[in-house]
DNA sequence: GACTTTTAAATGTCAGACAAATAAAAATTT
DNA sequence: AAATTTTTATTTGTCTGACATTTAAAAGTC
């Protein structure tokens, strides 16, 4: 753990980035306990505070974990599945929220990227999966839903699907474009009708899972993207000329 | 900005919560200047080491930056494709080499996503994308090629096949599957035999971009992946038996 | 009016202290 | 001797107060 670089200010950055790398290039592997915060203090030759800086940055990328007490400190962090799920769903939502993106331009890459899932979750999507979809499809039609639930059982329906494909990779990659796409949707609202034409090409996609028909859950996927994008087409109408 | 939750400990990951959760609501916009870190620590009753270690966390995820001087202090920082998309890389990278993911598991993903970029990227890529690729694959059959540039120059071309889609939100969900697998593919010793048939098929695949023909590009990519998971099984199999 | 100097505000860093948690060692009791 | 309790040492968590550094604006000067 050496620290080289330029800059001469932010010294809480440049410890975590050395740490950082010695994370990443495996010369500290997980569950191994960093030297003590007096210590990195002596090593890195700055003080406490600053060493403590530098360790919650690396915290809050899950990077580390700390413990109190005698044989304590600060161990490398098993960086999990879930955690790296919640981070992305996180940056994905401040990234769209921030940069204005398009409505299409996300439905087009989150429509893209679930059926990318689609081959493999028909063939590997467990009774247990189908299930959840459909307990989803039907809270779907309850009449006293509010848009905001409707949309949060939209992102459960979805999440199944993605899930389906039994590939953690996978699912980790897709929980942004998933679940990142709700706040651009709440702000749709959902009439009696469209809701209907959604639960409909839900169905239809259950169907063609449990049927194990790749094809037909593709083409389900084409049709409710074209409606998602068509009823934000709507919307946006409706807001400029609100008759 | 309130702070209500349970746990007694780690005041300074609370009050970065607070403060995540009122830029995630929107409650404190983009380049917003935050409180002095002595009002902050005068509103959250803590004193300033504590206050600055929950914006070091802040500062860890990108989602303030700061500035020193007079009219200095913390600011919303707007969150950019480039700063997403490096710690997406990062979180990739650790989560794949922590979790011992297989290769097969990491390919599939990697593929299945690239794939849903292929129609896209025929319709759209530009000369100036393809030319890249070809230059990517001219690098790729220079003799004297280390495993490593060549790995490099790998995930060079097929970034240029996921930009070629023109969706700044699909290029930031693909760079974790892409880039994150370079170390388990550095993994491979590659023949002169195996580099060929790889420069083989990304020709195919430039090809088939420039004729913008989605098909071909989509079975070439099944093809590499078929290919590339070949690679990897006789990897492992020389290294269980190596004669 | 243009330039320089001063000032004030803010972050960056440091030193030293105490609190609290925790595990291991030591002492005590059974 | 074993079990329990107490002590102790280590380590993180937090606080106070101070000084350095940077920066923009205000004040002063030519």
């Amino acid at each position: 753990m050496k620290l080289k670089p330029s800059k001469p200010t932010d010294l809480s950055a440049h410890i975590a980035q050395a740490i950082r790398d010695a994370i990443v290039s495996g010369e500290l592997i997980v569950d191994e306990r960093l030297p003590s915060e007096a210590e990195l203090s002596d090593q890195f030759q700055v003080s406490r505070p600053t060493v403590r800086e530098a360790l919650k940055r690396l915290a809050a990328q899950s990077l580390i974990r700390t413990q109190r007490g005698a044989s304590g400190g600060a161990f490398v962090n098993k960086l999990s599945f879930e955690d790296a799920y919640s981070q992305q769903v996180t940056t994905s939502t401040l990234l769209l929220s921030m940069n204005a993106v398009s409505f299409d331009t996300a439905c087009e890459a989150r429509y893209s990227l679930e059926r990318a899932c689609a081959a493999l979750s028909a063939e590997r999507r467990t009774a247990d999966q189908l299930a959840t979809m459909r307990a989803e499809i039907f809270r779907q039609s309850q009449p006293g839903l509010t848009d905001e639930a409707f949309c949060a059982s939209d992102v459960s329906f979805h999440r199944a699907l993605v899930d389906g494909a039994a590939n953690p990779v996978l699912s980790y990659q897709l929980a942004g474009a998933v679940e990142a796409m709700q706040p651009l949707m709440n702000m749709i609202t959902f009439t009696a009708r469209s809701r209907e034409e959604i639960i409909a090409l839900h169905s239809r996609i259950a169907d063609a899972l449990e049927a194990r028909d790749a094809k037909a859950v593709d083409q389900a996927l084409l049709e409710l993207e074209a409606y998602t994008r068509q009823l934000a087409r709507d919307v946006a109408e409706k807001r400029r000329k609100p008759n």
